[in-house]
DNA sequence: TTAGGGTTAG
């Protein structure tokens, strides 16, 4: 028998090192393989891991691999988990599997990196048979020590939707990490459970920033963005750094919550921790701009940007549609194409919705056909809601009604809500029934759809129809939505609700008001009773008009703020017709800038006018 | 070998 001369790679010649350490196929392992058996080298010096993943990727016959592997010294579990990871990783996770059940066939003994391997493929596959056969192997040979198998297998059950398994594993647990934690919150968020997900976080020994992150952005998603913000100051507080996605989640918050200020020292602080270039934190500050109400830094933003994204890009046109910047929106988009850029269906909502905000029903029936034929996109609920909104309020409202009864989905409550929406301003009774009808089916508990059908009745002074539904959303237990409205003086938020005198400065706020009645008065002002719904004496309703939200949050504002300064309001619920022609004429006798942003869009009001220019 | 969060629409 020939000597062994080495068992060295680096004493085999050149060509054949590069034939033993760097083959790519089969062909060239089994090349390998020939020329290690030809010049009598022992059989180790080609890396095992070698082996295992070009007999994985290649979908060589395993057993192959295994006699080969059988002259290794090593642990062949080592080699069969290189082939797993490899396989696991790849686009056929299943490949995992199989080749799981061929290494129990050859008796060889799974460790925890098997388990994890394996686990990984099911987790890809969500198979949930073969991921609880691997949960049992991990019990079976006392991994549960183990923190990352452990954790792997909560978000393995929590991804296939078992929950209440996920929660046994847990509290089964020897000992938990911050990831176990983090994993569970994610999923009670998925699976809509904010309630538990809170409480599981209220719980945690520990948090990192993820925790924090992911609690804040549940929050936002969930509708409670103060208390994101919130979670954000406590965050701050205690000196945890903030990363770029917390960034952006309580940037979120503070557009839902039209915070400005925050939003603004959360911008100043983007900049100054080296991610203000960040894409998504500057789509984020375009979003959170046009939603307080601020489009000139919303523009600013957009405009600095290096790199835009089909998101910066829509941001800015629905941003500029709810501002009543239809025209803009319009330049912006074909600047965009021009720049080669794809729109996508969101990009087309902010177009449709800029066409309707303005009463450009031309160019929103161009819009959407041509979203179709020229982009392939096809049109979803929302792109049917913009078009019923925008023949709806041209009030085009026959159309709108064919459009309707001609959609090739199943209309929702706001395709018929914007034609509801049409109807009261275009008074027209019949359909507004028809639609009431089908709301009453589709979205029975909103208090929106009752209230504005009892105000056409109110208006055309059918007081026993008004009456009527008012009954019946008694009858059905809905309750109106009272109007609110908020403004922040010095940081804090003041909020007013209709009616409201509980206000420790409500007589400075009543006496300001009577001040600015006068001047109006004299200016032309009318009260418009009409939208007060109720069946009462005129003077009556004078008095529930005036208590509006909006006016009580404005004449606290005029108190509170130095002269000439914007003055910025939120509402709940639409402005109404009174509200904003008194906001017209009280922008011009205090010369004051009053930006409004209700429940659809913004109201600039300045010298007089409103930049929605009457059309909402 | 483990978890994750973000933008547009409504």
């Amino acid at each position: 028998m020939q000597v062994i001369m080495s068992s060295s790679l680096h004493s085999l010649p050149w060509s054949a090192q590069t034939l033993v350490s760097n083959f790519n196929s089969p062909l060239e392992l089994k090349q390998a393989h020939a020329h290690l058996i030809k010049t009598n080298t022992p059989l180790s010096l080609i890396p095992p891991s070698r082996i295992a993943s070009v007999c994985a990727l290649s979908h060589l016959d395993f057993s192959y691999a295994h006699r080969l592997l059988a002259h290794f010294h090593q642990r062949q579990i080592v080699v069969w988990n290189s082939c797993l990871k490899t396989l696991a990783e790849s686009d056929s996770p299943f490949d995992a599997i199989l080749l799981f059940r061929r290494l129990r066939e050859f008796d060889v003994v799974p460790d925890s990196f098997t388990c994890a391997f394996v686990l990984k493929a099911c987790t890809a596959l969500l198979d949930d048979k073969n991921g609880k056969i691997i949960h049992g192997v991990v019990e079976k040979f006392g991994f549960q020590w183990n923190m990352v198998l452990q954790n792997m297998i909560l978000n393995f059950y929590g991804l296939c939707g078992e929950m209440s398994t996920a929660r046994l594993v847990f509290d089964k647990m020897p000992q938990r990490d911050v990831v176990s934690w983090n994993v569970m919150i994610t999923h009670l968020v998925k699976s809509g459970d904010f309630e538990g997900a809170y409480g599981f976080f209220s719980r945690m020994p520990e948090r990192n920033v993820r925790s924090w992150t992911m609690m804040i952005s549940a929050c936002v998603h969930c509708g409670k963005p103060k208390e994101g913000v919130q979670l954000f100051m406590e965050m701050e507080k205690i000196g945890v750094q903030v990363n770029e996605v917390t960034v952006v989640a309580v940037l979120s918050a503070c557009a839902d919550l039209g915070a400005l200020e925050l939003g603004m020292r959360i911008h100043e602080y983007s900049k100054r921790s080296g991610f203000g270039g960040n894409v998504r934190v500057l789509n984020t500050l375009i979003d959170m701009y046009v939603k307080c109400g601020c489009l000139e830094e919303a523009r600013r933003v957009f405009e600095e940007m290096e790199e835009r994204t089909i998101v910066s890009w829509s941001a800015m046109i629905q941003g500029l549609a709810i501002h009543g910047h239809a025209q803009e929106a319009l330049r912006v988009f074909s600047m965009m194409i021009e720049m080669g850029v794809m729109p996508n269906g969101v990009t087309f909502i902010g177009l449709l919705h800029a066409c309707s905000h303005m009463g450009l029903v031309n160019e929103g029936r161009r819009f959407f056909s041509c979203m179709t034929r020229d982009y392939e996109i096809i049109p979803e609920i929302e792109h049917y809601g913009c078009m019923v909104d925008l023949y709806s309020r041209a009030g085009l409202l026959q159309e709108a009604h064919e459009f309707i009864m001609n959609m090739p989905i199943k209309p929702n409550g706001v395709v018929w809500g914007a034609l509801l929406g049409g109807c009261k301003v275009h008074k027209n009774i019949e359909l507004a029934e028809e639609a009431t009808r089908h709301l009453a089916q589709l979205d029975p508990l909103n208090d929106g759809y009752y209230i504005v059908l009892s105000n056409i009745y109110a208006e055309a002074e059918r007081w026993e129809n008004a009456s009527r539904v008012r009954k019946l959303m008694k009858n059905r237990g809905v309750k109106k939505k009272p109007g609110c409205s908020s403004i922040t003086v010095d940081g804090v938020i003041h909020e007013f609700v209709a009616g409201d005198d509980s206000h420790s400065q409500a007589n400075e706020i009543s006496d300001m008001w009577e001040k600015l009645l006068d001047y109006m008065k004299l200016r032309g002002y009318k009260p418009d009773t009409s939208v007060v719904l109720l069946d009462v004496e005129e003077k009556e309703k004078e008095k529930f008009l005036y208590g509006h939200s909006e006016k009580l949050a404005l004449c606290f504002g005029l108190i509170n703020t130095p002269p000439g300064s914007v003055i910025r309001i939120m509402k709940n619920l639409r402005v109404c017709e009174d509200c904003h022609a008194a906001f017209k004429l009280i922008s011009a006798i205090v010369n004051r800038e009053i930006v409004v942003r209700d429940r659809n869009r913004f109201h600039c009001f300045k010298d007089g006018a409103c930049s929605c220019q009457d059309f909402w």
